[in-house]
Parts: structure tokens; sequence; C-alpha cells
DNA sequence: AATGAATGAGCCTTCATTCAT
DNA sequence: GATGAATGAAGGCTCATTCAT
């Protein structure tokens, strides 16, 4: 009837949008399988499982978006401030950018909600390379800070990138629409590249100031 | 049975559990209603509806949530740097308090992942009046900034302190749970406000630092 | 809230209306309450019983419609071809006087449908009563004919009448709702009486023919 | 576990049974399932629904019924009297069979008490064609009579045949259940035919007088 | 006497899964 | 390899009924 030979990517794809639309359980493997162009046991013969295929479908997901938007190999004397500028600029992509599929969003959120094996997976696969970038980049600026210092100064990084992505229904209700569309992924990456630079005492732009954040505890 | 009068009250208890560890569509009333010894119809008696059940039990965590740990009336005069942290402290004791039930987290997510009618009602009840409280402090802080910038700087607030509430599983996973544990709500209030006030140009504590986060845009 | 003292009586009403409309098993015990202003356990008490209500509803419907168009006393002498015709007018009467509540045929249709023990109650008070006045014109007329045949006699009267009541929804679809509203209680009357004495071998009215049924209208 | 090839035909069995013993309400599809051999979900499965398997269940009894009895198709010149004799024979047939299933009768005065769809339909498929006929022989019979007149003449004589099937526990009530046997197809076809042409004014059969109803038995 | 809060049985339906083809 | 007809488990909800007041 159609082509078989990619009825697992075809499915891969139909899930994507039916499990953030439903979510886990409501969604159906009957209407993945019809979106899908596939038998209804298709489900069960190309992944064994309902929750097979979820997972698999969150990791696409995350990988899909990591995928577009890849860290750059700076050349070696590359100041960390442009490092820096560069990271919050792609995370700020992958969280907010408008060209990827909208359920990546939901499905991403409920794996927070509730973890599944799909989460360690993509913490190996997706989160820790880049944390591992984001802490490369805080090393070089801040080599005397405490490990536990630089953590949460990274975290409060991501945090802004994130904020936006993870609590889009709350801002859109409470600032409208209009406004909320205005936090695209350029305004935030600005936005947080100065106000992260500043708090980390690092000079916005051009400026000169080298000051860490205060002294917390 | 059991005792009668707070059936409904049981009932919430019982639904946050439930819906929390197995989400809307996978939680029972059977279940639910077992846990809260009630009846099979309980559900549909005292909410009508599991849908009914699933909004107040929302609401009644938001809100449970909210009126632990309120914000206080600073008396006149109070310098708005002062009622940041505090703000920045109630809020992430709010986020991150370990007295509250593990579910709130979870039924949280849920909604931003998929919002319902709820979502309306926490941004009404909960969201608005706590951005307009952050809000003002901003404003009396820099009455020359531009209100989308104020938003931003908000944003970027609360986000820092949201990130460890939202993204638990990843944070765990990513440092260890020993590690995780330490972000706490005083550490996290700590850190979120020195890295917001030197980020926002403020005087860390008694320093004397001035300028405000750069010049996005 | 309500008067008290009729309670029943307004469930019998209230009883009539919903059964009818939604059947016995489709009624529900809340809807007839409501409906009749008494509590919910209204038919428990003063019914005991979903289905003593039911019956009692039957009978009531049944009594009530009989005691509207009574049989008359006929002073003696009174001529069988004279009784007959009051008989017939009666009856129709009975069956498609317009002012009857329109559930009461459709809970006499569901009782033959499905008897219950009101059906036995109901041809003791009124079914046999009525055909004993029938039998008693038919046997002046024809002494000498057979019982069986006499009976048969009867049933055709009576069931030409009978017929508009029970398959009213027939007769409405297949020559549509206009003309099935011209077969009212006076037509048929005089259509069953001329078609039954003519078959009957009575001369219709006083005239000597021995044609078709009469002048109806 | 079963034959499976005719699955939907045995639940068409099963449920006329219990749709007529129990009412379309009080009848459940899992004993009709149970009854049929088949799964739980056999009903929706092969008819999506308990409503759809109703009307499906009327549609087939009715058919059934008319299929077993037909019209024949007279040759021309045929008399209309022995044309009338045939339809009576035949509709008395249909009606009062003895090897029809009994729930033909019930879910039959079910549809007219409340009618559903499968009323129409019925109409349609089945009464209309056969009123057709009756309507052409009375034609033919008295081409001279109004329409409206001898729409009547034709429930007259229908309702005769009617009357037995749908009143047949009042008449076994009346007449008790030995004498009520006694009115079965054929001798109330003899009744109706005879009670009839003697209304109609024709001979009955060759014999000139214009007295009752023939000599049935 | 009359109420109505609370119950538990049970109904229709849907769903993921399997197995013969 | 892939299919889809058929299954059985279970879910949300409704309903008649009761019992403490």
């Amino acid at each position: 009837m159609t082509t078989k030979d990619d009825a697992d990517r075809r499915l891969l794809d139909a899930a994507g949008q039916v499990f953030a639309a439903k979510g886990y359980e409501g969604a159906t493997v009957r209407e993945i399988c019809e979106r899908a162009g596939v038998n209804v046991a298709g489900v069960n013969y190309y992944f064994r499982d309902k929750e097979r295929l979820y997972i698999e479908t969150v990791k696409a997901a995350c990988r899909h978006q990591t995928e577009q938007f890849p860290i750059p190999d700076w050349p070696p004397g590359t100041p960390p401030e442009q490092k820096l500028r560069d990271f919050v600029r792609i995370f700020s992509q992958r969280m907010l950018s408008e060209n990827q599929a909208p359920w990546h969003r939901q499905l991403f959120l409920r794996e927070m909600a509730q973890p599944t094996s799909a989460c360690a997976e993509l913490v190996r696969d997706t989160v820790r390379p880049t944390a591992a970038v984001l802490g490369a980049i805080l090393e070089e600026m801040f080599p005397e800070l405490p490990d536990h210092k630089r953590l949460a100064c990274a975290f409060s990084i991501v945090g802004q990138c994130l904020f936006y992505r993870a609590f889009q229904p709350i801002v859109t209700l409470l600032v409208g629409e209009e406004t909320a569309r205005t936090f695209n992924a350029q305004l935030v990456a600005e936005h947080v590249t100065a106000f992260s630079l500043a708090a980390l005492g690092a000079p916005p732009k051009s400026a000169k100031r080298k000051r860490v954040s205060g002294r917390p505890k």
C-alpha cells in the first residue's frame, strides 16, 4: 500500500505527534499506526511495545534537535567570552528554533515529569556532552572558581534559556501570545548572554569588568 | 468504613499522588478511590468527573505551595535590593522546599507539557500575583528600564530557580544524587540572588558595583 | 419545599412521561423524582421499587383513559345496532382522543411487547368489562352465531380501532403526518362502524345499501 | 473457540432474543455476546455500537419474516377477490406463522412504542411495498372509491390481522391460552377474508349470501 | 415522615496485543 | 516479512438503592 521500507521511520514521526498531543497513555497505537500508514500491529512488530516506541520517539526527537544546531569547533585561541556567546546562542536556538516540531517540547517535559529509561540515554547522549562544553568554557574563564559554584553558574545560564521553552504556556498566558512571540531565539540569546556575562563580571561586549558573581555563602 | 466527613480532601490527596505518578490518562479513578478509602463512585460524586478532579488537584497543589511561603508585606522604605533577596528566597523555597509533596512538581510539569484549563486558573491565581511583586521590585530598582527588558530580567531570575525544580531528573542524572541534593532552597536562593544582583549591577550584599546588564539589542 | 401530600400523585404523572419517553430501563428514578419535585428516594419510599412504580403508572394510565369515556347504560329496548355504533364511537375515542397524555399509547404498547403484572390487572379491570359489553351486543344481534365466530367478529371490530393507535408510527410514515392526522376518533369510528355493520350484514344506519362503508365525513 | 466465520450472524440471533426479552436498554451486550459465543467486544467490533446492532436486528427480523411468505406474482386476469384472499392469507401467515422466532413480535412492538431509525427503514423496505400490493387490489376492485376511503379499508383489513399479533398477551389473558391458540394463521385468514369481503360487498367465495362471515372451519 | 449523602454493582466501550495467514 | 481479525482485560461513569438523620 505504501512504501514499506521506512515504516519504522514513519511510525517514529507519527508517534511523536500523537504522544505529544495526547500524552503517553492518551495516545493509541491505532492512531499512530493509521497516521503512519502502517498496520495496526506495526508498533508491536517494529518496536515490540508501545513503551519502546515512546522511548525511541523521545530519543529521536532530542537527537534531531541537537544535530540541527551543533556546537562549533572553536579554533584555538578563541576567547572564552566569545565561546560563551556562541554557546548561549546555539543553546537558545535548540530551545526556541521555530522550525522544530512542536511536540519535541511536550515530549521533553513529559520526560521531566516522569522520567523513563529514555531520560538516562538522553542525559548520556545529549545533555552531558553539552554540559561538558559549557563547563569547559566556564573553567577557562574562571579557573580558580570552585567546581560547585561553577556548576551553579552553568545552571543559571541554561536555566534562563530553558525557561522560555519549558514554561511557554505560562509565558503566553501571562504576557499574551503576541508579546510571548517576541521572546524568540535571537532575543533570548542576546539577553541571556548580556545578563550572564554581567553576572559573571565579564565585560559586556567589549567592556572590561572581570568580577565574579558576588560571594554566595 | 472510614471517616466520611472529609472524603473530598482525601480524594484530592490521593489524586495528587496517582496523577503525578501515572499521569492523567494513566491514572485510574479506581486506584485513586481505593487509596483515598472512598467508594469507586466517589470521584464522580464529589468532583463530577475525572477531569474536574484533576484540575482541582493541580489547583490545590499550587495553592498549598504558595500559601506555605507567602510573600511578606515589606514595611515602607524597605530597600528594593532587600525585597529582591526576600523574593528570591521565598520563590526558591516554594520551588525546592523539602516538606512539600513530591508530586507537586510532576503535576506542575505535566500541566506545562499539556496545559488544561487548570493552567489558566493557576496563572490567574498564583503566577500573576507573584509576577506582579517581582515586577514592582524591578521597577523600583530600575525605573528607566524599558518594560520588555525588565520582563526579560524577571524571567531570568525566576528561570534560574525553576530550573532546579523542573529539570530535577536531569540534574540528578548529571551530577549524581548526592551533589544534586546540595542544591537546596537556601543554596539556590543565595546563588541566584548573588548572580542576579551582579547581573543587574546592584552591589552584592553591601558592596558597591554599579552597572545594569549590558545593552542587549 | 413543595406540597408534600400528593407526592405520589406527582410521581405517577412524572413517571408516565419519563417511562413513555425513555422506556422502562432507559428511565431513571432520578429524572422522575426531579420532574415530580420529590426526593431522590421518593420512588423507593412511595412505591418501594422502580418496577412497582412502573406497574402503578400503567394501571393509572389505563384507568384514566377508560373513565374518561365510559360506556353508557343503554335504556332497555335500545336496538343493538345503535349500541354497536355507540360502542365503536366510545372505543375509538378511548384510542384516539386527542386530549389524552401521549405517553399512554407508548406505555400500553410496552406492556404488550413485554407484559408485566400490570397486564393481568389491566385485562381484569378494563379489557374484560369492555369485552363483555361488546360480546353482549353481538350476542343480541346474532344469537345463533357460535361463540368462537362471535369472538372473531369482536376482535375484528376492536382490531380496526386499535390499529390506528398501536401502529401510529407506521401510519404516519406511510401516508405522511398530515393525512395521518385526518384519521381521528370520529372518522375512524364512522368508518369502522360502517365497515363492520356491512360485514355483519346489518344495514348501515337505516338505509338498505349493502355496499361499502357508508359516508364517513 | 467457536466457529468464527459467522459470528455476526450469531450475534444477530442472540441480540434478537435478548432485545426482545429485556428491551433495548435492559439488554446487555455482555449477555448478547455470551449467548452468541463471541467475545465481549464482539458487538462493538462487528456492529460498532449497541444501537447499530439493535437496528440491524430489527431489520433482519422483518426481512426474514417477509421473505418467508412472499406475495405471489398473480397471472394476468386473476380476479381481484382471489388476490385479496391470497393477500390476507399471506399477511396472516407473516403475522402468525408459528415457526417464526417469538421475539420478532416483541421487537416489532417495541419499535412501535418507541420508534428508532429502524422504523423508517422498515416502512421503506417492507411496509410500503406490501401496502402498495393491497392498495392495487382494492383499486382494481373499487376503482370509483375515493383514495381516502380505500386507505381506511386497507387499514381495516390489515388491522384485523395485526390485532392477534400485537395484542397476543391480551387475547391470551382474555380467552385463555387454549382458545387463543386456535386463532392461528389459517383461521384468522379465513375469518378476515370473509369479514372483509362481506364488508366490501363482495360475495364470499361464490355464495350470494350477504350474511356474516362464511364458515371458517 | 421524608431526606439526600454515599454506595457498589455493572454497563458500554476502548485498547494493546496476539496469532493464523 | 507483514497483516488484520479477533480477543480479554479494564476503565470511566451511571444508576437504583439504602441508611443515618
